[in-house]
DNA sequence: ATTATTGTTGGTAG
DNA sequence: TCTACCAACAATAA
């Protein structure tokens, strides 16, 4: 489930549960989640420690503790975080840290279906968090750097690209695929081939899409999705009326208007 | 029963 | 070193 809406979304949960609070107990259920590392690295290392700060990057989130510690968490494809309010372990429950805030105590379980997330204990900032690209929302992403980015891509189209967390970080196939639209970019147009405006209508519908997802994630009364093209190949274009048509790209399933979405060439 | 799924990564080949 | 491709990871829903 998770894009970067949603791992924001998280933070926010986890911001609430868990900063200014003591560290009681870090447990890792599977150890799969955080293999080569021992689910007793999470155990030791919050040991007396303060959670200062929850941050995201992309779709990493970055829990801060104090003397510098530590904990990365990607929620791979079905990770997620829930409020318990027992001891009772949740379906699909792979983790848990319970802090003492005041009087009360808090816990933020980790669930993940597929176990196809990730979590880090670290006392430096890790590569797959370094090396991650700016963030769309909170980092003033350079056309430039991206356009020389997307310029060293031989035959990659600039789908592909978007979801190279190098290139923009916390992008996925939904996101990407939305944001292609509000942009008027055909998915298959060779990442090399957009120029400065193709670049700057495509951070526009990055930011337009992203809004879009967070308002809606944020409104728990609103049950449908608010996604325009995802998942609705056959429908009609809601901008043009053509019917969407679903191709396929970097193994990932991409829809898009081949009415108003512009498939850009290769000059030269 | 079959198929598709909001993501990364490691191996391979060039 | 960089780019491109793909199988693998696992559980559910339609």
């Amino acid at each position: 489930m998770p894009e970067l809406p949603e791992v924001e979304l998280n933070r926010r949960r986890l911001t609430r549960w868990l900063a200014k609070g003591d560290v009681i107990a870090c447990i890792v259920h599977d150890a799969r989640i955080c293999a080569p590392q021992s689910p007793r690295d999470f155990v030791e290392g919050t040991r007396n420690r303060r959670i200062d700060a929850v941050d995201r990057r992309g779709k990493w989130l970055r829990i801060g503790l104090s003397g510098g510690a530590r904990i990365f968490v990607h929620l791979g494809m079905s990770g997620w975080f829930e409020h318990a309010t027992t001891d009772a372990p949740l379906r699909f429950e792979r983790a848990r840290i319970t802090v003492r805030k005041k009087t009360k105590t808090e816990a933020a379980v980790y669930t993940d279906p597929r176990r196809w997330g990730r979590w880090v204990f670290a006392e430096e900032d890790i590569p797959s968090w370094t090396k991650l690209a700016g963030d769309p929302v909170h980092d003033d992403l350079d056309p430039k750097e991206l356009a020389h980015k997307l310029q060293r891509r031989k035959t990659q189209t600039i789908k592909e690209a978007m979801l190279d967390q190098t290139i923009l970080a916390g992008i996925g196939n939904i996101q990407a695929v939305e944001a292609l639209w509000r942009a008027k970019l055909d998915p298959r147009s060779p990442a090399r081939a957009l120029d400065a405006s193709d670049i700057k209508r495509l951070l526009k519908g990055i930011a337009w899409t992203l809004e879009r997802t967070m308002k809606s994630l944020e409104d728990n009364e609103v049950k449908a999705t608010p996604f325009v093209v995802y998942g609705r190949a056959g429908e009609p274009c809601k901008r043009c009326k053509t019917i969407l048509t679903k191709i396929e790209l970097g193994g990932r399933t991409t829809t898009f208007c081949e009415g108003c979405q512009v498939r850009l060439a290769l000059k030269r």
